[in-house]
DNA sequence: CATGAATGAGGATTCATTCAT
DNA sequence: AATGAATGAATCCTCATTCAT
């Protein structure tokens, strides 16, 4: 009567292709990840409880039975898509090699990669929302996730600590603080494009004025930062 | 709390038409209210797809019915909702007497009032973010919202002209350009609550955590503003 | 996410005939009925797990969502058949006016009727059956229930009593043994109908082999008994 | 229902040609026989529909396809527990010298074994109900079982006879009487161990019970018999 | 205005079974 | 002999909405 935790989940994607070919049958590893991406898309647009798993099959070329096969529940594959779009992240420290540049270009450089990453992908912004609606319900039992954004967070530390130490930061705020800071003002933008939009009559998806406030939150951040 | 007793109430003639009756009568904009308030929390909580109208009516004391009756539909009710709750805004302008304060101590207060109206109301940056997973569908449409809000422009405009005049504030920016910066930094710890606490291991609701985050939101600012 | 229990399983079918009529809309104590009736033959005949709620509901007069309306949900509607099942055995305290009979007498009217019972209700049998197979895990919940079976067995202590004293029923057995006796030799020519039938290749279904049954179950407790 | 596979069933050369293969190999007779015992399991704890194929194999050391492999379909498995299942039962005939033993105390000796049997093996018992709930749909058909139950029938016959023989039986009873007699006291304290209990509340599971109701069956059996 | 009953169209989940390898 | 992947047809259950009274 209960229903079983599909033991299916701890599956990874780990088959590896098969020659090359049609995806005829027995690839679990490609219909995984198709599924995967149909609903990255079904759950950044329409939330959790709003994603059809119809709809999400109808979209793939599997069937609704191999969502289920695959990820347990139309839970267990919120989970998985919210897992992936985390991992996905480019994340800044690959990106960025910080010996060999001065501080405030690098910081500059970071704000820059958050600013672009954040809208070039609005899906990942829309999960996001849609996560913390859900009180962050699922994204709490991401460890793979936890380490990752550690190292960011290092990262920025190291950049802020070279910057005290020459004198151009000032010493009084940490990196998680400047993370929050730079994370605002990028996120806000996108996320809160429609409303925001509507309220100041404004298109916050405008070329122009994306790149104008691209250079305005690197301008608020080191401002915020300089000593 | 309870009033079915009313029955006074109504004779005031103006609800009811038929007089007879031996139900008791709750009036029309009570329940509506009622309503309101238990909806407002359920959108806020699940989302337009995952509130329940049946879990509304019963968390009140009138019938399903009535939602229909007084709304048309989930989606009716949703957009009264919504235009309740950015209406009951107690706007930073009706709270502020800008005349009569400095340019930097008006949008110091404007920056504390705004912070504090989002932390006391994440109900309200529940409800932005849903609206914002729905592409702003209603916001658009909700006319009576855009006037206050273009209110808060002005308003916001004539500080920064004070600055500007007495040379304090940098002259490039505008004021839905500072409303954005102000509005992304109180937003966020507010919506993003969950993910951010739960990546950076931190708890944005803690009380002292807050107090400093107000000072540095303020402080972000005016360097942001300073000429 | 979660399956609320339906708030509908405590309502009783309290509602009452409306006029006369051909059942057009809201006579919820006679959809109720209907769908009881139907569930408790496809229950019977299935089991539990193998019962459908699509078919339940085709053979009524309602729809599926109704049964869901009324009982929450298959187990809940199989709980309101079991109950239900147990509640309408014309217990044969009610057929039987002890005071006046002998007690030999007395108990060959028990046994008659015990047997008469089970004979005529299968369905009951089968029912019983299937909980057993579920290990009961419903039957222990119908408290309305145990205070009738507690009748049940007073009344046959008292038919002992009697016998014992006049010195007709040895004094060496209890009422519930002697329930036991009685119910397992009326039971289980029904319940084992099929495979005792198949197995000894005989009809126990057949007239003459039942009535020669019953005067030997009879003639088998009163032996028992005997002092 | 349709029994389309049976092509597997007849390859009875069943150990298994290839002796090199990495592959563990079970031998076919072996994996057979895991999967009865799991299966023989599962059809007496859920029945035949509220079994699952999945969780069959899922507790075996075999694939799912295994059971299609050797028994068909769900159902060909079924029959085949319910056969092994029958043709288990260690026969009272083959315990049994009654040549050598005097008629009262060879049926004393045939209770006590049905008993012991019963009380001992409630998987069996809850197969036989499940089968009845099904109305014998497939106990008809094991043709090899029949001739064992016409030599319990036979061996009953035999005792029978002695005693009437000799005088200590009455005369006007038949072995398969007498078998529904014993078959009815043992097997309905084990099927309806649970709805009996919970409804007179009695643990029949209780050893002291348990030992107690053998000599009361016994008795009762021999007082039923009696000349 | 109010309420219990009702409903059609979904919506998530599960099942026995089969196939390519 | 064995396995992971796949499937179509159910199967249980839920939702927003409406109706009779």
């Amino acid at each position: 009567m209960a229903a079983k935790d599909a033991s299916a989940e701890s599956r990874k994607g780990q088959t590896g292709r098969r020659s090359a070919g049609k995806t005829t049958r027995g690839d679990g590893a490609r219909s995984r990840e198709e599924i995967l991406a149909v609903a990255t898309d079904e759950f950044a647009e329409r939330g959790l409880a709003g994603a059809r798993v119809d709809d999400i099959a109808e979209r793939t070329r599997t069937s609704k039975r191999m969502i289920y096969y695959h990820f347990g529940s139309k839970e267990g594959l919120y989970k998985a898509v919210l897992e992936r779009v985390y991992s996905q992240i480019r994340s800044v420290e690959t990106q960025l090699d910080i010996n060999n540049i001065p501080p405030i270009e690098a910081m500059r450089r970071i704000v820059e990669l958050t600013f672009d990453y954040d809208e070039s992908h609005p899906q990942f912004i829309r999960l996001v929302n849609v996560e913390n609606v859900n009180r962050g319900q699922f994204v709490g039992k991401l460890v793979s996730i936890r380490k990752r954004y550690s190292n960011i967070i290092q990262l920025m530390q190291t950049v802020l600590d070279k910057g005290i130490a020459n004198g151009q930061f000032r010493a009084d705020v940490n990196a998680i603080d400047v993370r929050l800071v730079i994370g605002a003002l990028c996120f806000f933008r996108v996320s809160n494009r429609y409303t925001f939009g509507a309220l100041f009559d404004i298109d916050l998806a405008d070329p122009q004025i994306r790149t104008r406030h691209r250079q305005m939150i690197v301008d608020a951040v080191l401002r915020f930062l300089r000593a």
